[in-house]
DNA sequence: CATTATCGGGG
DNA sequence: GTGTACGATAATG
């Protein structure tokens, strides 16, 4: 069983595979040469066999060229398959080939490549060959952003087969194990790491922060082992990704964030989501503090390991996942846990093109300009009760199905009566690429759903999960400008159809005497009067024996509550609140706008907007009395580039400027924190930094927190309830309006 | 209104 | 690595 793979170059290029079938090997493939194709409108082998070009001043040429019978958009068309010894040289040689021909399959990466072209599984057998895993996480001991200059690793903690935290200051527990210092904290680190020997590791966030991290302080500490010569940190546009040979780093941060909604997406916010429990947590500026004496080092010991045991428990509960998703997928681990699900279904289509016989279609260019996506109904705004959400089950892969939407079925002279909302039409008779897979995609799901009815094996759920992800994104992947099989005309007759079937659903419910208090794409919030449900389910009877298979309209669920504020802006309460939209996480918000809102926002799901009025004059009457403790009031911006590079400066950029005046070390990607001083004129000019703040004794700006962070934190939620902001201030108590909302 | 800039995760 | 490619939201002009 395959579970990673590489390439390297000798005489030939060789593929390595990493192999577990009970013991661990390694085999080797050097039966895949890189090509590309260009199409043969005249054969020009002989031309296109003499192409050379240089690359770090060594020739590299063309290796062989030959012609083949390849399908194009569906029709049979010649092309040049054109050799070569290196994938390194084709984009040496690809622009010189243009030249002659149009060429395609010129930027596959070569391991991809090879898995296509033979067809590999990784990951076939794993229920035979479970992969070791370890999870990992490291602690730094840092006053502010953690800087691997001058911020040593002081924990490494682990989590498998055992806990184990590496520490260089002694605490007293079993699990940990004192080393001398930094140093040899790593060098232990690594032995154990290559004692135990694990096919993946896991990390939370690992790919930007403890790798990137362990790099540097090994660079600095000027520790070489063969861990360190076989991590890789890529840089890429936005972050960067660690990698090792023969060892899958599976970073859980970027699965969990596609594979959750959640707000926030830290790991302790992800452990409670998933396990119900509030994982152990400590206050990261006490690092320091803790590590200081022997006593409360011990707590730190346990943090640390609680975050390797999290790590690994998450790890546990969506690895099999990722495990699908590479079967069915046929890519490896590394990059199925990074990708896209717009890249995953381009993976898939492009295996299928290669078993057709397709040439693969070169990626788009970029934007084409936006068109309209799914109906997005203005919300009947305020607090509602016995709300009912439906939705229709997987909606654009069905109307997909159902209109036979492709490239390749678009305005055929045939089918002038499949027409969608946007006057193109689609060929019905035709078994399209896209749709053919996509239903096989469905079928297979259904197979798999009424199998685990009878069946326990537990990745039948997996299974049929990953089966959803992938259908679900085909809509997005034709809709992407970047993509392969990007068509514009398809994904807009997609939504266009979309847009159809929800409005006809909705006029229905209507009917039905159910009044609609919102809508948005493939999903209906509809009340009822009171909690029973029954008249829903013979509304849905109805609707779906009117459907064209496999559309079906689906009941979602029930809330006593719902509030509605703005299109995409809403939350539902049953017991648990979950909100669309509303509220603000991020750290350029001061804690008193995040705090209020979050109390306002559950005081009103449980029906008292008055109450919620209350809170908020209260809290506008304590800033105006400057009542509220200015670290609640403290705003923290990264200072991204140097800050003679800003078009714009916002108020964070002349805080930094300021302070580099007055000599201070400012680099580019610290975080400016700073408060709004009292006065007039611009914010900007008005911020301060904490120890300025204190210093010279100012005091804060009310104006500024009342308007520019408490009032559109909470206005969010109570513009539902008809309050201005005017009477929610602390200087008018008058309430207009809140009676005719009950 | 359009344009420019920033966030996230990690300590 | 035969790969450029986030998506949402706030502040400024």
């Amino acid at each position: 069983m395959i579970y990673d793979a590489d390439y390297i170059v000798e005489e030939k290029t060789i593929v390595r595979l990493f192999e577990k079938n009970g013991k661990k090997a390694i085999r080797h493939d050097t039966t895949l040469e890189p090509y590309i194709y260009g199409l043969a409108e005249e054969d020009i082998s002989r031309k296109l066999s003499t192409i050379c070009a240089e690359r770090r001043g060594e020739k590299v040429c063309v290796k062989n060229v030959e012609l083949v019978e390849k399908y194009f958009a569906g029709k049979k068309r010649l092309f040049h398959k054109i050799t070569f010894r290196h994938p390194q040289d084709v984009p040496s040689l690809r622009e010189e080939i243009k030249m002659f021909c149009k060429i395609f399959e010129y930027d596959i990466p070569f391991v991809k490549r090879f898995c296509m072209d033979r067809g590999i599984v990784p990951l076939e057998h794993i229920e035979r060959n479970p992969l070791k895993v370890m999870s990992l996480d490291i602690e730094v001991l840092c006053h502010g952003a953690p800087n691997a200059r001058g911020d040593p690793v002081i924990m490494i903690s682990t989590w498998g087969e055992r806990g184990k935290v590496f520490s260089w200051k002694r605490a007293d527990t079993e699990y940990v194990e004192f080393c001398k210092d930094e140093r040899d904290m790593f060098e232990r680190f690594f032995s154990f790491l290559q004692e135990e020997d694990p096919e993946i590791i896991l990390t939370y966030n690992g790919d930007n922060f403890d790798f990137p991290y362990i790099e540097e302080r090994c660079r600095i500490l000027r520790i070489k082992n063969a861990f360190l010569d076989n991590l890789a940190i890529k840089k890429r546009t936005r972050g960067s990704e660690a990698s090792m040979v023969g060892i899958v780093h599976v970073d859980m941060y970027p699965i969990m964030r596609r594979t959750m909604s959640l707000t926030r997406y830290t790991l302790e916010d992800v452990y409670f989501e998933l396990f119900g429990v509030e994982k152990k947590d400590i206050d990261t500026g006490l690092i320091p503090k803790y590590w200081e004496k022997e006593d409360t080092r011990m707590i730190l010991a346990e943090y640390a390991l609680s975050d390797a045991e999290a790590t690994y428990k998450i790890g546990a509960s969506f690895l099999p996942l990722q495990y699908e998703l590479c079967r069915i997928v046929g890519q490896m681990l590394f990059d199925i846990s990074r990708s896209s699900t717009s890249l995953l279904v381009e993976y898939l289509l492009m295996r299928h093109a290669f078993q057709k016989n397709e040439v693969v279609p070169n990626k788009g260019h970029g934007s084409e300009g936006t068109y309209e996506g799914g109906f997005v109904m203005e919300p009947r705004k305020g607090l509602h009760e016995h709300v009912v959400v439906l939705d229709f089950k997987s909606l654009y892969p069905s109307i997909i199905i159902t209109h036979n939407i492709d490239p390749q079925t678009i305005d055929c002279p045939c089918c002038k009566n499949n027409v969608a909302p946007t006057g193109h039409h689609f060929c019905m008779k035709k078994d399209a690429f896209i749709p053919s897979i996509l239903k096989t995609l469905l079928e297979k799901r259904g197979e798999i759903k009424k199998k685990m009815k009878s069946d326990e094996d537990k990745s039948l759920y997996f299974q049929q999960w990953a089966l959803k992800i992938l259908a679900n994104s085909f809509y997005g992947y034709l809709a992407y400008p970047l993509s392969r099989w990007y068509s514009k005309e398809c994904a807009e007759a997609t939504t266009a159809w979309g847009r159809q079937y929800l409005k006809t659903i909705m006029e229905s419910a209507q009917k039905h005497h159910f009044s609609v208090i919102y809508g948005d794409t493939d999903s209906l919030f509809i009340t009822m009067g009171d909690a029973n449900t029954d008249n829903v389910r013979h509304f849905l009877e109805e609707v779906n024996s009117q459907l064209p298979s496999p559309m079906e309209l689906e009941y979602e669920g029930y809330y006593q509550t719902g509030l509605f504020v703005t299109k995409k802006k809403y939350a539902l309460y049953n017991g648990k609140i979950l909100t669309r939209g509303l509220e603000i996480v991020r750290r350029d918000w001061s804690k008193i706008a995040r705090d209020t809102q979050k109390s306002i926002l559950s005081t009103v799901l449980q029906g008292n907007p008055q109450t919620a009025a209350e809170i908020i004059k209260d809290v506008t009457k304590r800033i105006k009395n400057g009542d509220v403790p200015i670290e609640d009031l403290v705003i923290n911006t990264q200072l991204t580039m140097p800050p003679s590079h800003y078009k714009t400066k916002g108020a964070h950029v002349i805080v930094a400027e300021r302070l580099m005046e007055e000599g201070q070390e400012v680099r580019v990607g610290d975080i400016i924190s700073f408060l709004v001083k009292k006065g007039k004129g611009l914010i900007r000019d008005k911020a301060v930094t904490y120890e300025e703040f204190v210093k010279n004794k100012y005091e804060y700006d009310p104006d500024y927190y009342i308007q520019n962070q408490v009032m559109p934190a909470v206005m969010r939620i109570m513009t539902a309830f008809g309050y201005t902001e005017d009477t929610l201030k602390y200087e008018k108590s008058e309430q207009k309006g809140l009676e005719e909302w009950f």
